[in-house]
DNA sequence: GATTAAAATTGTAATCATTACAAATGTGTA
DNA sequence: TACACATTTGTAATGATTACAATTTTAATC
């Protein structure tokens, strides 16, 4: 499945601008933020504005074409992967990296927990990546 | 335990600042902002300052006293319940509910994943809580 | 093709949680 | 008391994100 296609499975109106933050969500399995989004693609789109970047993964979020990845205090990553999966995040250099989802799998189905409304599962780890560990040594 | 031993117990020196956001941590299983703690705090200690709950905050974490919750991408929680558990946030009123953790009790005891050292491990859920929910019908 | 209303994009100026920093205060010890 | 160090405070940045109004694009209709 393409950006094109992806966009409109989701009810979204694809534009130039929408395709292009989509492909780089699907092409690139970075997680990144706002402004990596906007950085990456400014180059080969130059009226780009972030503003249009921040609007654009908002509706992708809303839309649940991608999701918004509160792991960092600091920004908030986006991720074009919407199955379920579990992230880790590396507080030494940043990365979020996917990991198989390790809920369980009985608890990702359910819609209801404590009469509390589900709409959105997060499951992620924090520490230091394996490659800033080697680094170390 | 109170206040006072739990921060000796963690390696933090006790000041009346320090004892009180911690007290209110422990009394308060509300998994306050930086923002709430300081307005709950002020009338009690008129001298109080923001920036000092915010170090205050940040040394619990960080002396692992605390655990800093990033689950809305508006401002940070905190939790002085530093035990394994899930939460469960709330996008029409902000609340963050305790749930038993759901996550597989092995994978939580594991502190290396794909070669990555485990420091954290987060579990949360979003949606509408049940309060809620219950209002709208 | 021209017209036009709605949708999408843009740029600039806020907002606001958080942090940096330097001054002031408090604490413990000789 | 005096001194060194830790803690707290207030103010001024910082920086990610959003509000908003102006501009441009799109798509439908004539």
């Amino acid at each position: 499945m393409n950006a094109v296609e992806r966009l409109v499975k989701y009810g979204i109106k694809p534009s130039v601008q929408r395709i292009a933050i989509m492909d780089y969500l699907m092409t690139h399995r970075t997680h990144p933020t706002a402004d990596e989004v906007y950085l990456a693609l400014c180059d080969s789109i130059p009226t780009l504005s972030k503003t249009t970047v921040y609007n654009t993964l908002k509706l992708f979020v809303d839309q649940q074409a991608a999701l918004m990845l509160t792991i960092n205090d600091k920004n908030v990553h986006f991720d074009g992967d919407t199955s379920l999966h579990s992230h880790f995040f590396c507080r030494r250099c940043g990365r979020v990296y996917d990991l198989p989802y390790s809920g369980k799998k009985r608890e990702a189905k359910e819609l209801q927990i404590e009469g509390h409304a589900v709409e959105e599962i997060h499951h992620y780890y924090k520490g230091i990546c394996k490659e800033c560990s080697e680094k170390e040594s």
